[in-house]
DNA sequence: GCGACAG
DNA sequence: ATCTTGTCGC
């Protein structure tokens, strides 16, 4: 499992949080969640929800104006500090490379990966089929990230750096988060709290 | 002026 | 993101 962190790269990460927003009241009321899984098992450990009102409008590049408030204020709920945040949107793959998972993990200072089920900003070529195959994803002549297959038969994940990752590490969390599904069972939690 | 556009 | 039933495929 060529994908598989180092021993050396995962020390000390024995936390995952996978973060998500949803809405409710047509909008009205924004809904962060926070699912804090054992790594490498990826049992749920510990969970956190917070509501607020919505203060901003959606605004492609903007995410963190509109998330951010109810996302901290879930992550402020939690007993268990998480070693690494998977947040459902872009790191590094922004136009300005700071896309809302960046900005937290800088916040936080908690190191951070954007997976993103579309892309904001970049181009890349055709996937490759198998799980695990991945493309870069460029912009202005910068790698800013990766597409990802998750999963066979399915579209590919828009995976970026987040903060004091790098895109092998970034990839590598990912992978390592992933069961059967397209999305990692971090931000499967996260949705299902958050949504559904 | 015309597209593109995380969630 | 959210509003929503049935339907195609493994």
């Amino acid at each position: 499992m060529p994908w598989l962190p180092s021993p050396w790269d995962r020390a000390g990460v024995r936390r995952v949080a996978g973060i998500d927003v949803g809405f409710e009241d047509q909008g009205r009321i924004t809904r962060a969640a926070v699912a804090v899984l054992d790594f490498p098992s990826l049992a749920l450990v510990e969970q956190s929800v917070a509501r607020l009102p919505t203060a901003f409008p959606y605004v492609p590049g903007l995410l963190s104006f509109r998330e951010a408030p109810a996302v901290l204020a879930a992550l402020g709920q939690l007993d268990t500090v998480p070693d690494l945040l998977l947040y459902d949107g872009q790191g590094l793959a922004h136009p300005r490379r700071l896309g809302i998972a960046s900005h937290l993990g800088l916040w936080l200072d908690l190191p951070s990966i954007g997976v993103a089920k579309s892309r904001l900003v970049g181009h890349h070529g055709e996937v490759p089929g198998p799980r695990g195959a991945w493309t870069p994803l460029e912009d202005r002549g910068e790698v800013i990230g990766a597409v990802l297959r998750s999963r066979a038969g399915v579209a590919p994940l828009y995976v970026s750096p987040g903060h004091r990752v790098s895109l092998e590490g970034a990839l590598a969390w990912v992978m390592a988060c992933l069961t059967r599904y397209r999305l990692p069972e971090t931000t499967r939690w996260a949705h299902r709290l958050a949504s559904g």
